[in-house]
DNA sequence: TCTGGGGTCCTAGGACCC
DNA sequence: TCTGGGGTCCTAGGACCC
């Protein structure tokens, strides 16, 4: 059965510029947290020459700093523009598989139920009733799905639409595509490949098998399978995440112990409310720091620590008391931070939690889960840490700065609003 | 001055067992 | 000279993705 495949164009830019028709043109960027890096370009802003992942400060030395308009990143705007992507798409197509914030698979019966001019029509209503340019791929294998998404972008006669849908056009396709864009061949794996003198997909699909296997392992056969046609990678369901991660670089560097464990607080937290909202619980809790890595003139430090828990919980207190206590042993004195987080792992669902035979705080425990049911709806309706605790001191809890805005620590200087999300960001239509 | 964040899966090697 | 063999489970690190 075919796959289809729907990837938002420029996803982070385009979102943005849905509330900026004026920018429609104009070299446009997203950059990440803190102002860091570039994550998303418009096509201006990459035909200038702007790489993905280049450092925000560079783009000044490159001279372009002026030409191109910056916006800080805004995940509630893109999440929920995410959102309504996927509700229209899903609508039209039913079971749809998201695969990231700006893509998602769907099954297709047969290519004789779906024309390149149905997948044409599919990416014209999306665009008309979200305003995100969208380009869709169908083909035998979510691999190929991917190869086809990617002319339907790059080859304008395709109207952002791209079938492979016979084998003539399958060897065709992969003959013109570089073997390093293809998904599941990364960087690491490039170097070894043109040692091989292996450039294209279709060079790739031709190695015998075993060779394949011996130096790619099981993900080369099967990326090597489904250029060759042969459908293997599994739609699978992760609704449930193995892990979850809260961490930040830090705008100004950290120093005290007491500032750390206030932002591993807050990490910790945010890490608790993501998964309880999975409803699942976690076993351990592991806190990272690390020292600015780009500085060699200071000194350099990254530790890391586990505590594990008794018994599996997501309750905020006791998940910030194990945050606190790993990074209480890993502090070291002396050292400038700029990066730390928290990562929550051995997670179950919360219906099946193991108990301790050395757990005494059970009755404790059920209260804390209470207290967060009732915490988790004063916030959700009054905003993110309404009700916190006092380690965490969010927000607004923070003494003023001064400009650049620093929100926790975090630099946002080109920050759209919430336009879909937040009453008081509503677009306003003077007439 | 300024260099992101959040995931998944596989593999190799160590610990342990019989 | 020559130091079992086979299995499981766990973990850290590597590779990949957007």
């Amino acid at each position: 059965m075919p796959f289809g495949l729907v990837d938002c164009n420029n996803f982070f830019v385009s979102c943005e510029r849905v509330f900026r028709p004026d920018l429609a043109t104009k070299p446009v960027v997203v950059l990440s947290n803190n102002d860091g890096c570039v994550v998303s370009r418009s096509n201006e802003a990459k035909q200038m020459g702007i790489p993905m992942g280049m450092p925000f400060f560079r783009l000044r030395e490159f001279d372009v700093e002026k030409r191109v308009t910056p916006f800080s990143s805004n995940y509630t705007l893109y999440a929920d523009m995410s959102h309504r992507v996927m509700q229209l798409l899903a609508s039209e197509v039913g079971d749809i598989i998201p695969y990231s914030i700006d893509e998602s698979f769907f099954a297709v019966d047969s290519f004789a139920n779906f024309s390149h001019d149905r997948a044409v029509q599919l990416s014209a209503k999306i665009l008309k009733c979200t305003g995100i340019p969208v380009s869709v791929g169908v083909a035998p294998t979510m691999t190929l799905a991917k190869v086809a998404c990617r002319y339907a972008k790059k080859v304008k006669g395709y109207h952002g639409a791209c079938l492979i849908d016979n084998d003539t056009k399958r060897q065709k396709a992969i003959q013109h595509i570089d073997i390093g864009d293809v998904w599941g061949i990364g960087r690491r794996s490039l170097p070894r490949l043109k040692a091989m003198g292996i450039v294209t997909a279709a060079d790739y699909a031709q190695l015998e098998e075993l060779q394949v296997k011996r130096q790619f392992g099981i993900n080369g056969i099967r990326t090597w399978q489904e250029l060759n046609g042969i459908s293997v990678v599994k739609a699978e369901d992760h609704d449930a995440k193995q892990s979850i991660c809260t961490s930040r670089s830090f705008a100004e560097m950290v120093t005290t112990e007491e500032q750390l464990l206030t932002h591993v607080s807050n990490f910790a937290a945010q890490c608790a409310l993501k998964l309880r909202q999975q409803q699942s619980v976690a076993q351990s809790v592991m806190v990272f720091v690390s020292s600015n890595r780009f500085r060699d003139d200071m000194e350099q430090y990254a530790n890391a620590a586990t505590v594990m828990l008794d018994v599996a919980a997501s309750n905020t207190p006791e998940i910030v008391r194990a945050a606190n206590a790993a990074m209480h042993s890993i502090y070291k004195k002396g050292v400038s931070y700029k990066k730390a987080g928290v990562v929550l792992s051995s997670i179950s669902p919360n219906h099946a939690v193991q108990t301790s035979i050395f757990d005494t705080a059970s009755e404790q425990r059920s209260r804390n889960d209470r207290l967060m049911a009732v915490i988790d709806k004063i916030n959700s309706k009054n905003g993110r840490d309404a009700v916190h605790l006092a380690s965490q001191q969010p927000d607004d809890a923070q003494p003023a700065k001064e400009t650049p805005i620093f929100n926790n620590n975090l630099r946002r200087e080109h920050m759209s609003r919430c336009f879909t999300t937040n009453f008081n960001d509503i677009i306003d239509v003077h007439v």
